[in-house]
DNA sequence: CTAAGAGCTGGAGTGCACTCCAGGTCAAGC
DNA sequence: GCTTGACCTGGAGTGCACTCCAGCTCTTAG
């Protein structure tokens, strides 16, 4: 695969791709005899992962870490379970608390709901 | 309660409440008789739901229309839950994803802990 | 009376995570 | 053989959400 095309599967930019690489996010692609990258499948697989560590959160000084040790090898095992632990905690009490906002959001769209309009009243 | 005070209890800095104040997110503070500004107790649950807001991910922007409507009154009350409404439908996306990353880096944690070490087994 | 400490303003600076750009190369179809 | 479109590089620019700073005033405790 070229680059479009794993940015398009993948939800990547391309720059971003290509950003990704140079911060080390990315192992360095292999190239093609004209210098272009071409990637295997699987790298949309660590691709997915790495928008996981985003989305929940891990800055992506961590995420270059993680990266780091990975490419380090069964040796770094015990640190990447380490790091994975702290986020993985960190994003249960991040999911409580937004739970919470969503009863609140909820309880307060019903109050609107009541408040603007005489409303139909679902009990009635 | 002076601006210090509300930063303690709010967890928002002294700069962030008076930046807060600049742009519209909060009003502006009444004074004392030498132009420091003083805070009602309501203040504090305003900000707790600024920062859910914040937190669920609103924009800046859209916090700050949302505190613009809140503050023309009850002809905005149809706007403001149509507002809530989409970010708290946004929110419930984003919990479901993040609970699956949860399972994602648990099971990532399990894999770990029993390829790289030979471990106790809980089920012996 | 004075010194410390909390607050004030306008504006500059920061860190993050991309995103865009100029100016180029390369491959494939007509 | 030429055009089109995807890709390349290094580096500059962007948007967000604060955060910090200089230089000032005001209040309060000793």
């Amino acid at each position: 695969m070229m680059i479009g095309e794993v940015a398009e599967k993948s939800g990547f930019s391309i720059d971003t791709l290509r950003y990704y690489e140079k911060i080390g996010l990315l192992p360095n692609a292999d190239r093609d005899p004209g210098g272009r990258r071409f990637y295997d499948r699987d790298i949309l697989r660590w691709l997915d992962f790495l928008g996981r560590l985003r989305d929940l959160g891990m800055p992506i000084r961590d995420r270059v870490l993680y990266a780091r040790l990975r490419a380090e090898g069964d040796s770094t095992i015990e640190a990447r379970r380490s790091l994975l632990q702290t986020y993985r905690d960190e994003l249960a009490t991040r999911i409580a608390s937004l739970t919470e906002t969503l009863d609140v959001l909820d309880a307060k769209i019903a109050s609107y709901d009541t408040t603007g309009a005489p409303l139909k009243d679902p009990k009635k």
